[in-house]
RNA sequence: GGGCGCAUAGCUCAGUUGGCAGAGCAACUGGCUUUUAACCAGUAGGUCCCAGGUUCGAGCCCUGGUGCGCUCACCA
């Protein structure tokens, strides 16, 4: 016997609207089936079953034979002695026919199942006259009684808002989502054996760090009590991995989540998910071969191609691709040379680029006009090379082009996919670099030197190149979603007011 | 943070010039053994996001707020 339902013990909008399917509830603990019950059935995968079940006219293997399912029940259609219903699971869904004749014990409770509801079904597997692939139910079991009602049957979640605050069920309510997340698991899984393949080993570095480097952003801070000290979320894992190479692993890469305290938008999330990795003995060139050919594994062991459509456009992510320097690149687009100093300030006025982004001094100003006139049109994929030494404090010096950094930006569709460069390991350098970071006016950069990284150059780091790449954004391309948050199972959002 | 837009039944959405709060789906009652967006007949369901204001009268107009989306800024 199941006590009553007590008010203020289920969601406000179910204790309100549901009063049908919570009366139901009641009668399935007094009489049963029990409405939770604790173990669950050895069930085969729907699409399985469709597999091998055929057609009507090609009868698969498993015509005749007695199956069971479980998962989701869906969209009933009754006839007085017969019920069809829709049995979604993971893989796919099936029909299940359900007839007075075949289920003399459950019939008079069918009226305790609703739409919505966890059941399990055990039948044969026939087809109907129409042809469609059905299990002739003998035994119906409630997995787990649905006490709020799944959303209107054939547009899913429409309100983007429930839809990500309710993923829950928007993965099986609205259609095609739990693809977009399969696909974002195989992406992940696809990259940890490219780069195993290649010698590479997963590493784990820390999420706490005392201080917030290896990228420039702003940091979320956080105090451990027990050390009575401030520690900020990862911006990067950078600083860590590069110890690693100096540790003498050679290859590592790392698969984090990184936190940066800034805007959101439909390709930024204060959280996100970054591929990094060191390899030693290798420069920025090796790290635009392990990117165009990591993108272009991934396009075709996804999709059978390199083509993709992203945002109403095509893409080809056959390797190699196009790659284009960025002083090049900012001539192209803005009429000037980049270090004609005059003619990029007049640009910065023109594009209304606030003063204290002026105050930075000239390479970050540029660097502003190179977003603002470039990236948009970086339709791509194209790898942007050779970035001004100054706005890259841990990339090395090009030895052929002076003043310039061996780093390189991959861009698609405008977005920024990966950037990369030969890893400066000279620790005075560093030193140096780090130094002006720190005195710069930027709220962005670290508020303190990194000794420890210093010190951990000083023992040699090898040559070595380093990569990010964004898998979020990766995933948005390869999945054709328009929104970061449409590739995230739970994107940040702001907190709803207590109802 | 700025601009634009949206917020109405569990879900998807209408709502005219300011004049009784609407439809489809879901639910409930009845009918139906081959549907697949089943069908037929009926019933019930509302803090019109919140708080003020204007008005004889506000879902609609005004002010402020909240949430969400897009966009700009920000994000090397």
């Amino acid at each position: 016997m199941g006590a009553p339902v007590q008010a203020g013990t289920l969601a406000p909008m179910t204790e309100i609207a549901q009063k049908d399917r919570l009366e139901k509830l009641e009668k399935l603990r007094a009489e049963g089936p029990p409405p939770f019950p604790s173990r669950g059935v050895l069930a085969t995968p729907t699409a399985e079953l469709v597999e091998k079940g055929g057609t009507a006219e090609a009868p698969g293997p498993l015509i005749g034979e007695t199956v069971t399912v479980a998962g989701r029940m869906r969209d009933l259609r009754d006839f007085g002695k017969l019920i069809f219903t829709w049995l979604n699971d993971k893989s796919g869904r099936i029909q299940v026919g359900l007839q007075k004749n075949r289920l003399a014990e459950w019939w008079p409770k069918r009226k305790l199942f609703d739409s919505g509801d966890l059941v399990a079904f055990t039948g044969e597997l026939g087809h109907t006259q129409k042809g469609e692939l059905t299990i002739w139910a003998t035994e119906v079991t409630m997995q787990a009684k649905a006490l709020a009602p799944p959303p209107e049957k054939w547009h899913g979640l429409a309100d983007v808002e429930q839809r990500y605050r309710r993923r829950y069920v928007d993965l099986w309510a609205s259609e095609g989502v739990r693809e977009v997340f399969e696909a974002r698991s195989k992406t992940l899984s696809l990259t940890r054996r490219f780069f195993e393949e290649r010698g590479f080993l997963e590493v784990e570095t820390p999420t706490l760090h005392p201080i917030a480097g290896g990228a420039t952003a702003r940091p979320f801070v956080t105090h451990h009590n027990a050390l009575d000290s401030d520690l900020y979320l990862r911006i990067a894992p950078e600083l860590y991995l590069k110890r690693l190479i100096v540790g003498g692993l050679e290859r590592v890469f790392e698969i984090s989540r990184n936190f940066r305290n800034e805007g959101l938008s439909t390709r930024h999330n204060p959280e996100f998910t970054m591929l990094e990795l060191y390899q030693a003995q290798a420069d920025y060139t090796h790290m635009m071969e392990h990117t165009e050919e990591l993108v272009q594994h991934l396009a075709t062991e996804l999709h059978g191609t390199t083509e993709v459509e992203f945002r109403g456009e095509r893409y080809d992510l056959r390797a190699p691709f196009q790659r284009k320097t960025y002083a090049e690149l900012f001539r192209e687009h803005n009429g000037c040379e980049i270090e004609d100093e005059a003619a990029v300030r007049a640009r910065a006025t023109e594009l209304k680029i606030s003063s204290e982004v002026q105050e930075l001094g000239y390479w970050r100003l540029a660097g502003e006009v190179f977003e603002a006139t470039v990236e948009e049109h970086l339709t791509g994929p194209v790898f942007v090379t050779d970035y001004p030494l100054p706005i890259c404090p841990l990339a090395k010096e090009s030895p052929e082009n002076p003043g310039y950094a061996e780093r390189f930006e991959l861009f698609l569709a405008g977005m920024e996919l990966a950037n990369a460069f030969t890893e400066l390991n000279d620790p005075a350098d560093q030193m140096a670099r780090f130094e002006e970071q720190v005195a710069s006016k930027d709220p962005e950069t670290p508020g303190e030197v990194d000794v420890d990284y210093v010190q951990a150059l000083e023992y040699g780091m090898p040559p070595t190149g380093g990569l990010g790449i964004g898998i979020d954004r990766l995933v948005m391309i390869l999945t054709n979603q328009d929104s970061i948050r449409d590739v995230l199972l739970f994107p940040t959002l702001r907190q709803k007011p207590a109802e």
